[in-house]
DNA sequence: TAGCTGATTGACT
DNA sequence: GTCAATCAGCTAA
């Protein structure tokens, strides 16, 4: 399974945020194959972004610090983890946080990881939701997400949704800045604003 | 070593 | 609307 091109990620975060909506989320973790069309994304840039882990979680360097095209997938309130994709080219650091996907591959199997039913938006619409409905976990931190068990592919349909944005959500420094991302009017995005 | 924080979720009033 | 769960990684000492 090939995924986006490297190159694709060797851009501002802010672009590689946008430019992913719409693009399929493919997980070959497990026995089961699962995809999900991303529908809302964040953007994180460098240390002058103060909600950024580039900033404030100096472990996180080596990823973030390297080439795009790259997985970093962290734990969040000791229960949750986080699907980022890292951006830009080595020393310029930068990711972009998927927040929330819509269903498109294997819903049987998510709801069965999710302990919800398949029809229900809860599968995806938030960071650590559609992480554990991808069976998406810290194994995956580092993994190369243009080709391997976890990639991200383009649609072959014409992308015709409009794209809103708006400031980013849950975070504690930074939150005026308008880095979030999301294909308007699709239900599976995230609530709470 | 001890204490604190957080890019969340789900249960409860 | 409020709040607990639960822990890696940070800081202070």
């Amino acid at each position: 399974m090939t995924g986006l091109p490297r190159p694709f990620y060797l851009r501002p975060a802010k672009t590689v945020a946008r430019d992913i909506l719409g693009c399929v989320l493919v997980s070959r973790i497990g026995r089961t194959v699962t995809a999900g069309r991303i529908v809302e994304t964040e953007a994180y840039l460098g240390p002058d972004d103060a909600a950024s882990h580039a900033a404030f979680r100096p472990s996180s360097r080596e990823l973030f610090y390297g080439d795009g095209g790259r997985a970093y997938v962290y734990r969040i309130y000791g229960m949750h983890w986080c699907l980022n994709a890292i951006t830009g080219k080595a020393g310029t650091p930068g990711c972009v946080l998927i927040r929330a996907v819509e269903p498109v591959v294997g819903a049987p199997a998510m709801a069965r990881r999710r302990g919800v039913a398949a029809t229900a938006r809860e599968l995806t619409n938030g960071p650590g939701k559609l992480t554990e409905a991808l069976a998406i976990t810290g194994g995956e931190n580092g993994a190369d997400l243009t080709d391997g068990r976890l990639v991200i592919t383009a649609l072959d349909t014409p992308r015709d949704f409009a794209i809103a944005s708006g400031p980013r959500i849950g975070i504690t420094r930074a939150v005026d800045v308008p880095l979030r991302f999301w294909i308007r009017d699709n239900v599976w995005v995230s609530r709470r604003a």
